[in-house]
DNA sequence: CCAGGACGTTACGGTTGCGTTCCGCCCTTT
DNA sequence: AAAGGGCGGAACGCAACCGTAACGTCCTGG
């Protein structure tokens, strides 16, 4: 049986290796020098650099995010928001995230995984989100949930992982204020 | 003297490379090899990799970009979602863009030349349609010209080299009429 | 107590890229 | 006609990785 501390170390080191120097530099002699570990021990496991970061990328990716449910759309919102921002400031994501992305634009695997894993929540988030708030009166029924993920995370994204500024609370709550306004429009 | 016609072969094989294998990847010698050129042409005009990559981008990125000036608020905004989406969709300019901003997130000469590139338009940009719209009444006065860029690039940026879905004409119309509604109401 | 398995280590041949050097060609300048 | 400079091409030594193989060690299960 393959042991599991290893495994974890391995793990640990892809994950550590793709925020420094990214997918495309990613070398297994390096995973297996940080992890402290033969590249045996490595191949014994996954066959190709590819299967190895897909499969521990996905399962990382995989950890289901809590749906909202504070009781009203502003908290949801805000909750959301903050679980974001709090993501993409975390410093390994940071840097794995912008990167695996731009990798997909290149790579149909690496596009499906991300797709699967990322798309999948978000929609999931989405539709429950607004479909509360529509539920409690809050949005106009005829609000789209993808433009409302779209409007809620696309300038998180932009912010933190593009323009890569402060975690500036007023700038949260501008930023709230306006997104829901934003949604509240929608029907018109 | 450097032949010129050299030299543009150069710069396009680079962007070409860029857009392909990403810059963590990107070799001098499949650059002489696409450009048709001896690799003693590319040293004879920059020292290395990132000095080379980085005069090419931030030339290329350098072309500014004009300013909106349509007459109305409404115009303008489609006006600057139009180019933007356009970029976004180009099949070179996709690829390299996001490759480029996680790189910047480990190389720090790179993050500087795009912040510089990309930031300044973008910062002009966005104050010459908010304070144009504000100057017009078309926005309430304290709107933040900040704010205002992310709501319009994020969403636009997430959508098409995030996501990566199709060029939807009703979802431009509607991510429209959202970002308006919650611009007019920044001043609440 | 012993067999088997997972491990780290070392080594292997092969590939790729680096940055440099030298060559001979060709075009321009004088 | 001669000189010089930019060029492509080939080769260099060096380093990093690749994926595989052959050790010897340690731990576990029977």
């Amino acid at each position: 049986m393959l042991r599991t501390d290893i495994t974890v170390a391995i793990r640990d080191a892809v994950m550590y290796e793709l925020a420094e120097v990214g997918y495309g530099r990613l070398s297994i002699e390096a995973v297996a020098r940080r992890a402290g570990v033969g590249k045996t021990a490595i191949y014994r496991r996954w066959s190709n650099k590819l299967e190895m970061v897909l499969e521990i990328v996905s399962d990382v990716a995989g950890r289901s995010v809590p749906l909202p449910d504070t009781g009203s759309f502003a908290g949801d919102l805000q909750l959301i928001m903050m679980i974001v921002s709090r993501a993409l400031q975390h410093r390994i994501a940071s840097q794995i995230i912008p990167d695996l992305m731009a990798e997909a634009a290149r790579n149909p695997q690496i596009a499906d995984t991300l797709q699967t894993a990322l798309r999948t929540h978000q929609q999931a988030v989405g539709e429950k989100l607004v479909g509360q708030a529509v539920a409690r009166g809050e949005l106009p029924a005829g609000t789209d949930p993808d433009v409302a993920v779209d409007l809620i995370l696309g300038p998180l994204y932009w912010r933190l992982a593009v323009s890569r500024s402060k975690p500036d609370p007023a700038y949260l709550e501008k930023l709230m204020t306006a997104v829901t306004a934003a949604l509240k429009s929608a029907g018109d």
